[in-house]
DNA sequence: CTACAGATGCAACAGAGTTTCACCTTGCAG
DNA sequence: CTGCAAGGTGAAACTCTGTTGCATCTGTAG
């Protein structure tokens, strides 16, 4: 890597200059970990990977950052029904919305596009008179291969127990720097 | 009241019955409490109003029978967006789905049925080849009053600040007697 | 009535997210 | 450029939600 790696600016990144919001090392590394990840991330998962193309960023700016997009509305919030824990976890607002369908028993989850969605929400907005500015739908279920396999060999399952940091380290390579 | 006040067994009471589990009186007394809310009502409310009845009742018993009750599928868990905090709040499961509308200024919930659900579940099920489990829509908004609402007037909201245990307390006539 | 599987309470713990405050940086005006 | 104020940041301490270990108690089958 060069000296002053200068990160391609993010989507996001623009989408908050147009705002005027003022940008900083730390969030630029946030908003291009959240950009660029190939799944949903939780707040510890966001502050391992930024930490590692911008060393100085904080559990807390990581947060606070969260808090800005949702405020935006740039991003998500999903609970992928809990399954692994109580964080709650992010992805860039999408163009159109698709719901989010976890495994319970191994956390695969499947992101689901359907015409009901926006009709759903239309009805909302006309027959309760809100002006809808989220909408999540989240189902939890089991997928075909844990419907199949017999109760006991289910080692797959991401349990409370073997979430403990390791998955997201071993996953990217080098190993985790921050607490 | 009279001294040994029976409580009319409830339907999650018989629901449990039916599956041999062991039935105690600080599970009676939470599962009436669930059973009866108007609203929806988190853990803590829940101890504090099952309490009432049932003195005994001890927080870590309310959050052991919510669990017992989520994996016999005879409640249901809403975020109602994390608009008051984080915690998660519980609801008997009803013949037919709803979502969940939220006012995410004066925190408002709007309780909303719609043949959209139905034929999401199927076509999840159909198309990902889960057997779905649990399905939960939740949609944040601005109800008509809010709407209309200058900024600043919004002193109904509820916010962080004010949800300090108060509420439930005043609502129900006699003080909380549990931290 | 008894025995024992299973439920409870307590206290200690763990994880997620927030607040405070002194210090640092960005973006802009001069 | 330079200086400066508005706003962002890190560290530590804190709050809130939910969980676990363990000694004790109790509902229910026999
Ligand atoms: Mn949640
Ligand atoms: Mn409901
Ligand atoms: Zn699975
Ligand atoms: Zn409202």
């Amino acid at each position: 890597m060069s000296p002053h790696t200068t990160m391609t600016e993010s989507r996001l990144e623009s989408e908050l200059a147009q705002r005027g919001v003022r940008m900083t090392r730390q969030r630029r590394a946030i908003l291009a970990t959240i950009e660029s990840a190939e799944r949903h991330l939780d707040a510890a998962q966001i502050l391992r990977r930024a930490s590692r193309v911008e060393a100085s960023v904080n559990r807390v700016t990581v947060y606070r950052t969260i808090g800005l997009l949702k405020r935006h509305g740039l991003i998500d919030e999903l609970d992928l029904m809990h399954v692994t824990g109580d964080a709650h976890f992010y992805e860039r607002r999408p163009e159109h919305d698709h719901i989010h369908v976890t495994c319970l028993r191994c956390g695969q989850v499947i992101e689901f596009e359907s015409e009901h969605l926006a009709q759903l929400r239309a009805e909302v907005e006309q027959q309760c008179g809100f002006r809808v500015d989220v909408a999540r739908t989240e189902i939890g279920g089991y997928c075909g291969g844990c419907q199949a396999m017999p109760e006991a060999t289910a080692a797959t399952r991401a349990t409370r127990a073997n979430k403990k940091g390791a998955e997201d380290a071993r996953a990217c390579g080098d190993a985790a720097h921050i607490a």
